[in-house]
RNA sequence: GCUCCCAUAGUUUAACGGAUAAAACAGUGGUUUCCUAAACCGUAGAUCGAGGUUCGAUUCCUCGUGGGGGCGCCA
């Protein structure tokens, strides 16, 4: 047979060809084929169900009729069972020879990557200057990263940008804070976000208690905006530090930007968002402000979107409009992925109502726009961590007490560990831990933080990913360099363990694509730590080191084929391995 | 007031309209002269309520209950 890593969709083709000259199949004739309860085989094709409704048509008929026609093949055995659901199970040789085909990084990467690849922007982290980030951002920097990795993996050129909060009318009353302490940017002691903090909130409390001193603060920010050069060297000075507080983060999480343009790039495209909007007739003046509405839609029809307040001044909307078109004319973006927090929902909706209405006037293909949105991080009160009240845990500690943690546990297991090798499997399993407490539930949905959740490292947790990643290395170690030669003499996979760890290893690259279609990578975490169950119950259950070498052979087979999947799957997550925990 | 999201074992979660609702943690009972016990094998335990659509509903629709979010000059 062809090679075909993805097997459902070798399947998929198959039945749609059978159908193409079988009526009353159409066009339209979605097979769905999926991964199977075992009980029923290894893959099951349910569209003829859906489709027989559709039509009116007796579904168990319709599935007769379809497998009458398809072609008989010593790959898989084809049933009908039920209403309608139509089953395939693999055949001995068909698995072995898929195993045998897909079992090196190569032939596996290379099968992932899909033809029509495009250049896509992602659009994740954006923290604020002038703040240190907390454990609200986590969700941001964690999902936003493992998306642009599954989508790299898939072919895609990924843009990633770091869109900061650093031009927001906040600066006004941090820069007024700054000049009434005298402080010196350039010597604000070892945490100088943390002490830029302190200083904006004082000025916050301040302009809430005088008037004079709001009437100053928006003075310091019109300057800023108007250019003024001592206000511009001490933004930019707020800028370079927050940064390099950010990057203490982002050096942990293996995070990194190709840009990180932030809002106050486009400060001097806002004049032509107006003016674009106001030619083709999108925007109007309304109490002052210069609003979006949108009479087609439910809720925008009066619920405005506000590009120009009625001060002049722009706002995140008008930015996000100038950023959007920027992304799209100059990195010809074809597709711009967003991922905020769900709180934002409503933005981006008429942000790309508008936005589509704007290049729809210019006769221009607009980018495909997703938000990814994400759920809260809750305080203990079940409500929204705050930066105002009470003090969020800083990210950067909750990121050392993981490492730390873990570190007791390499220590312990390895008691004469140097302390650099201790620190390097400590940020491996912690910051792993961490990560992986975040990507494996679905995004949407809101969580308390909590430390005992996050920090986990026994279950479904990234350290038993990575300790089923570590096991079939120290097996290699163990057989030494004879294991290529056992592969090539495998036999096929016969124990039950054997057969259900081999089968297991069929679906990856139906996880790989099913985490990318709905852009969530806790799809491809479940389908993970499946496949390390499956792995330990047949390290349990079937030894690697036997005297016969075509059983050596296979067993090995598997175990590499379940460590290139782990591996590729966690570095898709930006989750790192180890060879020896 | 308008609108959006959420509700599954004790707890935290999974289930793309499909077959007997799946795990982890916490319980509980077992496994180590054997490739790393961060493990493995048992055991017990759940779909907020009421209607509806469907051959089939945790999933879709309506109503209700409970929790949270957004809605004119913050991002």
């Amino acid at each position: 047979m062809e090679k075909s890593h993805d097997i459902p969709k070798l399947i998929g083709a198959e039945l749609c060809k059978a159908a193409e000259s079988l009526p009353p199949f159409t066009s339209d004739f979605d097979p769905q084929v999926r991964a199977a309860d075992p009980r029923f085989g290894d893959f099951q094709a349910n569209g003829v169900l859906p489709f027989a409704k559709k039509n009116g048509e007796n579904p168990r008929d319709l599935a007769e009729k379809l497998i009458a026609v398809l072609p008989q093949r010593e790959d898989w055995v084809v049933s009908i069972a039920g209403p309608g659901f139509i089953n395939f199970s693999l055949s001995e040789s068909c698995l072995h020879q898929w195993l045998e085909d897909f079992s090196r990084e190569k032939e596996i990467k290379d099968s992932l990557a899909i033809e029509d690849g495009q250049r896509i922007a992602v659009d994740f982290s954006s923290p604020n200057t002038a703040k240190q980030m907390h454990v609200g951002h986590i969700r941001s920097t964690i999902i936003g990263e493992s998306l642009s990795r599954l989508l790299r993996l898939q072919g895609h050129e990924v843009v990633k940008d770091n869109h900061l909060g650093d031009w927001g009318t906040q600066f006004g009353i941090l820069l007024l804070a700054i000049k009434k302490n005298g402080a010196n940017l350039d010597d604000l002691g070892e945490e100088p976000v943390a002490r830029l903090e302190d200083l904006y909130r004082e000025g916050n409390l301040a302009v809430k208690e005088s008037e004079d001193d709001l009437r100053q603060a928006r003075e310091e920010l019109v300057k800023l905006q108007g250019g003024d050069e001592e206000n511009l060297r001490l933004w930019q000075k707020i800028r370079d530090l927050s940064m390099d507080s950010f990057e203490q983060v982002y050096r942990l999480l293996g995070v990194s930007f190709d840009h990180a343009h932030g809002e106050s790039f486009y400060r001097d495209q806002v004049e032509a968002v107006y003016q674009a909007l106001e030619k083709h007739a999108i925007c109007q003046e309304d109490a002052g402000a210069l609003v979006v509405f949108h009479p087609e839609h439910k809720r925008f029809a009066k619920q405005p979107f506000i590009i120009r307040k009625s001060d002049g001044a722009s706002n995140y909307a008008t930015t996000d409009l100038a950023t959007l078109a920027y992304r799209s004319r100059e990195w010809k973006s074809r597709r711009i992925i967003y991922v905020t927090d769900g709180r934002q929902r409503d933005h981006f909706e008429q942000l790309f109502l508008t936005a589509e209405k704007w290049f729809d006037a210019e006769g221009r293909t607009p980018p495909q726009l997703s938000h990814v949105w994400f759920g809260t991080i809750l305080g203990e009160d079940n409500k929204a961590i705050k930066t105002r009240d009470g003090q969020p845990v800083k990210l950067l500690d909750l990121l050392n007490e993981a490492i730390r943690r873990a570190s007791e546990m390499v220590r312990e297991k390895n008691p004469e560990l140097a302390e650099t090798e201790i620190r390097r499997r400590a940020e491996a399993i912690g910051l792993g831990a961490v990560k992986y407490a975040d990507l494996s539930q679905d995004r949407t949905l809101d969580y308390v933080f909590s430390w005992e959740k996050l920090l986990a490292m026994q279950g479904n947790t990234a350290p038993y990913l990575q300790y089923a990643v570590a096991r079939i290395h120290s097996i290699f170690r163990k057989i030494g360099p004879g294991a290529e030669d056992l592969i090539k003499d495998a036999r096929a996979p016969q124990t039950d363990a054997e057969k259900k760890l081999a089968r297991k290893l069929l679906f990856f690259p139906l996880a790989i694509e099913q985490a990318i279609k709905e852009l969530k990578p806790h799809f491809l975490c479940t389908y993970l730590f499946e496949l390390a169950t499956e792995f330990s119950s047949f390290y349990n259950q079937d030894k690697v080191m036997v005297p016969e070498p075509e059983t050596q052979g296979i067993r090995l087979l598997l175990c590499r084929t379940t460590r290139i999947y782990l591996e590729i799957g966690l570095e898709a997550l930006g989750i790192e391995t180890l060879e020896e925990m």
